[in-house]
DNA sequence: ATTGATATTCAAAGCGCTTTGACTATATCT
DNA sequence: AGATATAGTCAAAGCGCTTTGAATATCAAT
């Protein structure tokens, strides 16, 4: 393989200097229409492309974002991470910014590696995923002056950029739906609390019930880790208590399907003797039996959204006018319906 | 954020050249023990990391190896690519080597997106995943003699660096075992056949009919797109047949979970009436109703796996050293069983 | 014509590292 | 002892680009 052109070849074959070339390719205003005109057609005639590396090291910008993807024991499959990367993947390629991907055991290694990252300077700025209530990570890199964006909010006084769903309000507006068919047992099968979306979907939850004077059970708010067994045994237990729950709300598909099973399971039917309503970000619920009433937000849009909130804030856009709330979608299906009970 | 500690400074601090620091550090022999040690410790004391830039360019390597993924239009949801992510950048992080990637639409824009990969000189290899029978990507890297190493295998003469699975003999297996469950009407819902593992899967299934001597009957082999609906209209299709058949074998889950749906829509049993069998990458199948009987290969760790012989291969091993057969396992479960016809 | 501003272009100095080729001790051999 | 090898170290030359500061050309204003 021979070596590629560069810029000094490229620009003999012009009788230009390399600055000018460099000028006339990086969109620079104090070079003439005209000659910009004749190098930027050599340049797609000689298919020259600046080395990346070099320019990296003298301009100093590494012109690539990352992302540390915690890897959870046992099989991945929440596509979570996949479709953001999707989205995210798709904006920056039109940027012409890396994106590289650091994959790391779940928890301790985790702040090890963005230290690794930030510390040798092969990125621009991160985007965090999936952000934690108290969250180490969001810490480090508001200490550290590191530029990120964060795919959900986390408890700070600092300010930073983040996009996130507004899963308190999905919750309430849930709850209160099945509240309004005349639900008052009502179960939440949540996330790790730990997650700051599923402390913030059990406060929504909270205070639909508070709001309609019912008081709260602790005995059937119960926390899930995302994973389909946690999710069976938890429904299961909830449905063999001497007082089950007319109504679920599952904080994950995972739990809700597990949920139907269960209920299904038990010789009852699903939307009838019980409700289910699910959060669900990959629309999954339609192929359930029945479909799931569920909760909707879409991520890949969300990744799209995150890299083009990532470029503005690395071309210098203050952080408190990088922060966007959405509002998840409700669709109804035929997992929920009047309380028979 | 002040600029971290350069290769000048550290070798100030110890007085000795930056030649003689920079060798220390990269392990290279000339230097002497008690230097080393020296010099190690003090790295570590200003907590030195070379500037991977810097180092690049100097020293000509990307230090970086790449995956391009298609996206897929809609929902991600196959979480092939994330599990193969998950795998290698495990391996790659313990390497200290980057990995980036690159998100385009599915189809047209991938080759291209080759190109200004490899033309970039952004990465050293590339790790191709998923492929086709007749694949442009592998034969674009191969023609302009770029690195990389393929998850599957493609139909062409020319050596190049691969793991893989033994899709044929994984579907003449399951296969064999359906007709010694006295199965003679099998059908199969393929995924893609321009995917190499499909048609893989297909010879694998044709070979044990013919094995023994049952005929092929192209009306029960069809061919899905590897979304829920193209698995559910199929399997529908089938079953609705005036000769419908006995056992069903399915290339991927969400079809298999199709099958299992329909057929207990039809009032019949899974197992008994009709049994199925399916690919199962990610171990899904545990989890349906009834459990389905798989073929099974993690991988994650395939990924792993990938990442290590492309190291390899980038030190130097020869393509013909870097080639991998794997046999998939058969998890036996309850979705398969003798014909009642 | 002379001056000052403006528009273009260029040579040269890095960016922080690796690597080549030369140099100086020290050890080994005749 | 003198010749020869062997370690260990260093200065300096890039790697291919961006960017600073200076130089030249052009043009309107005196």
């Amino acid at each position: 393989m021979k070596p590629p052109m560069n810029l000094k070849e490229l620009s003999q074959h012009l009788g230009l200097s390399m600055t000018t070339v460099s000028r006339a390719l990086g969109g620079y205003p104090e070079v003439s229409e005209s000659t910009r005109a004749k190098v930027v057609e050599a340049a797609r005639a000689f298919g020259y492309r600046a080395n990346p590396n070099a320019r990296r090291l003298a301009s100093g910008k590494a012109e690539a974002i990352g992302m540390v993807l915690p890897l959870p024991p046992g099989n991945f499959g929440d596509p979570y991470f996949a479709e953001l990367l999707a989205g995210i993947g798709e904006r920056l390629q039109e940027a012409d910014i890396d994106f590289m991907v650091t994959a790391v055991p779940a928890g301790a290694g985790e702040i090890e590696a963005y230290q690794r990252v930030v510390g040798s300077r092969r990125v621009d700025a991160l985007i965090v995923g999936r952000t934690r209530r108290h969250d180490p990570r969001i810490e480090y890199l508001l200490d550290h002056d590191f530029p990120f964006i964060a795919h959900g909010r986390t408890e700070t006084d600092r300010p930073y950029a983040w996009v996130d769903v507004d899963n308190e309000q999905a919750f309430l507006l849930a709850t209160q739906r099945l509240i309004e068919l005349g639900h008052r047992r009502i179960a939440l099968v949540n996330d790790p609390l730990e997650l700051n979306f599923a402390h913030l979907r059990q406060c929504g939850y909270e205070r639909a019930l508070t709001l309609a004077d019912i008081a709260i059970d602790p005995a059937i708010v119960v926390e899930g880790d995302m994973y389909e067994e946690s999710g069976h045994r938890l429904v299961t237990e909830l449905l063999s208590a001497e007082q089950p729950p007319t109504a679920i709300l599952c904080a994950d598909v995972l739990a809700a399907v597990e949920a139907l099973r269960v209920i299904k399971a038990k010789g009852l039917e699903v939307g009838k003797d019980i409700s289910v309503i699910a959060y669900d970000d990959l629309l999954r619920g339609k192929y359930t039996d029945p479909p799931l009433t569920a909760l909707h937000q879409p991520i890949r849009p969300t990744g799209v959204i995150l890299a083009e909130k990532l470029l503005l804030l690395m071309s210098g856009t203050p952080v408190q006018d990088l922060q966007e709330l959405w509002t998840p979608e409700l669709i109804v299906r035929d997992s929920d319906g009047p309380c028979g009970t």
